[in-house]
DNA sequence: AACAAGTCCAACCGCGCGGAC
DNA sequence: GGTCCGCGCGGTTGGACTTGT
């Protein structure tokens, strides 16, 4: 509290001394001639207001001033009042309820700060909102983003739902803040995806929650005030190995929103970042393909996903309040129900969760995050440093490797790789998503050429076919690989049903194609149908490089067309 | 012990909304 | 319809406190 600078001159000051300037050294305003104090609030100037309120109730607050002579604004009675004087406010710390609680609360309102106050008995909104800025903070340093998919999820659930049933209109009761559920996107986002859908890549298998992690950061205020310096903060290996932590309420379940891979080659991310807005940033040489940029490729797969359009968001958006959770036009389909296969995260997850063969690892375990969000960062920051530890072993290892082994090791590889092999200054593409093709595949282990990388690089303009998966690329080649996943392992990236289209999981390219080609649209569905199966005479087609990524059979490599 | 960095939080400021005139 | 005013909200600031070096 604040009340200790003016505790000595304690009692509101008399007319004279508010008059006098020199008397009020810390500031204040000039009403009708009445100097306003300002600053902390002094224990007496508290009773005066609350006895004050006794007598005549809240609300009038310019008339505090001149009732009671207090020599405070009105707005600054109404916020101490509100704040820290009025009864039944709740102090101290939030409990675990209540953080999770703000967490859900803010997927669903974003920055309402009030609204959430009012689900929170006792809590002011400016606790609300300090809790949630110091929240933010510690995340954005993790390189976190700001929910857990499975909150997430939810409030794009609810969205949805009401959203269909009609109900997002008039309805006052207590989900009002549905009403905010629009999940609008700036049409800043939208106009970029527009500019920039000829030179975004369809990456199907990037996950949706990945596209959500994305979009989460790109939530309302804080894709400007926030997600700028996510990436550039906190080291690479940092921000992975603490990138689980930090869902209150969720402790270890919290699912890894590992950022996805850069898709985009050339000019591509500059452009994206430009069109989203974003403040990555970028590698002035664009020679050079900034690597903190492909943080930024996960708007790429909002796109992706198949379920926003290159227009303006279908439902909802009516307004440009920036929503907590910018997915609203994600299919849900795509990532399902809640028990719904998870992609690529998921893998992750499940390596993270999952005690692995040697029981090294187990980050399900209850977080002691009860003393607060630092002791959760800490806790699973040990939890995924030791996962990495373990895959480290067990990349190592080079005999009796399981393919679950596969799929862990490679899935916190894939995290690895994109974390600390971003900066290779050799990679023609920028460490895009084909710097980990290169670098895991037997083909770079034997010491390819950046042209035989180029093979499986995701040029636009290259057209995608698929080869049946070399048979070199077995896990026991993977295994020598260190800390590398292998391509020809989609299930070692991807969670084995990571699509769900409509009641089945899909893993039939075609089937794929298919969905995906329903999910863009008329015109982009057929342009990717063209390129995934290899008849489009477009020479500036999708990249659509990632059918390995898809838990497809066969590893996808690129050509250029003619 | 001293300093720096980080964290927390109360308070202020500007803006927008809605009602009254 | 336009203006004023009260109010609420969200963003930001600055100081106190804590932690790390």
């Amino acid at each position: 509290m604040s009340l200790t600078t003016n505790e000595s001159d304690d009692m509101v000051l008399s007319k004279d001394q508010i008059e006098s300037p020199s008397i009020d050294d810390s500031g204040g305003s000039a009403v009708r001639g009445v100097r306003l104090k300002k600053g902390p609030w002094t224990s007496a100037e508290d009773a005066i207001l609350i006895d004050y309120v006794k007598k005549h109730g809240e609300g009038n607050w310019n008339a505090v001033q001149k009732n009671s002579g207090l020599f405070r604004c009105g707005k600054s009675c109404r916020l101490r009042w509100a704040n820290h004087l009025r009864p039944n406010l709740k102090k101290g710390s939030f409990t675990q309820e209540e953080e999770q609680l703000i967490v859900e609360l803010h997927a669903k309102m974003g920055n309402k700060w009030a609204r959430m106050a009012a689900h929170l008995p006792g809590r002011t909104d400016n606790e609300i909102k300090n809790y949630w800025n110091t929240r933010i903070k510690r995340r954005q340093r993790a390189g976190l983003p700001l929910y857990p998919p499975e909150v997430s999820f939810q409030a794009l659930q609810e969205s949805q739902s009401q959203n269909t049933s009609g109900i997002n209109s008039g309805d006052k009761g207590h989900h009002d803040f549905l009403q905010a559920n629009s999940y609008e996107i700036p049409d800043v986002i939208f106009d970029g995806l527009k500019a920039n859908q000829g030179v975004l890549h369809y990456v199907p298998e990037l996950s949706d929650i990945a596209t959500s992690s994305m979009l989460n950061l790109m939530k309302g205020p804080v894709l400007s005030q926030y997600c700028s310096f996510m990436p550039p903060i906190v080291h690479r290996q940092k921000r992975l190995r603490e990138s689980t932590a930090l869902f209150p309420g969720y402790g270890g379940r919290v699912k890894n929103e590992f950022p996805s891979f850069d898709h985009f080659q050339n000019d591509t991310p500059d452009k994206i970042v430009r069109s989203f807005g974003l403040s990555f940033p970028l590698n002035p040489d664009p020679t050079t393909k900034n690597p903190e940029s492909f943080g930024v490729i996960q708007g790429s797969h909002t796109l992706s996903n198949g379920n926003f359009s290159t227009s303006k968001p279908t439902s909802g958006a009516v307004k440009l309040e920036l929503p907590s959770l910018q997915y609203a036009e994600t299919d849900l389909g795509s990532w399902g129900t809640s028990s719904s296969p998870q992609p690529l995260l998921e893998t992750v997850d499940a390596f993270i969760q999952s005690p692995p063969p040697t029981g090294a690892v187990e980050s399900d375990c209850p977080s002691p995050r009860n003393s607060g969000l630092l002791d959760a960062l800490l806790h699973e920051s040990k939890t995924l440093s030791s996962a990495k530890n373990h895959s480290s072993d067990k990349s190592s290892n080079s005999s009796s490797v399981t393919p679950a082994d596969i799929a862990d090791s490679s899935a916190l590889n894939i995290c690895e790789t994109e974390w600390e092999e971003y900066g290779d200054p050799l990679s023609p593409l920028g460490h895009s998503a084909t710097s980990l093709f290169s670098e895991c595949t037997p083909l770079s282990a034997s010491g390819s050429s950046l042209d035989e990388q180029a093979s499986v690089e995701l040029f636009i303009g290259c057209k995608v076919k698929s080869e049946p998966i070399d048979p070199a690329c077995t896990p026991d080649r993977e295994k020598g690989t260190t800390g590398l996943f292998d391509v020809n392992q989609p299930d070692a990236l991807l969670a084995s049903d990571w699509l769900e289209y409509g009641s089945s999981y899909v893993k039939d390219p075609t089937i794929m194609t298919d969905a995906i080609a329903s999910l863009l649209g008329d015109d982009l569905g057929n342009e990717y149908k063209h390129m995934a199966t290899g008849t489009s005479t477009s020479s500036q087609g999708w990249g659509f490089g990632s059918c390995a990524w898809n838990n497809m059979p066969a590893v996808c490599q690129i050509s250029e067309l003619p």
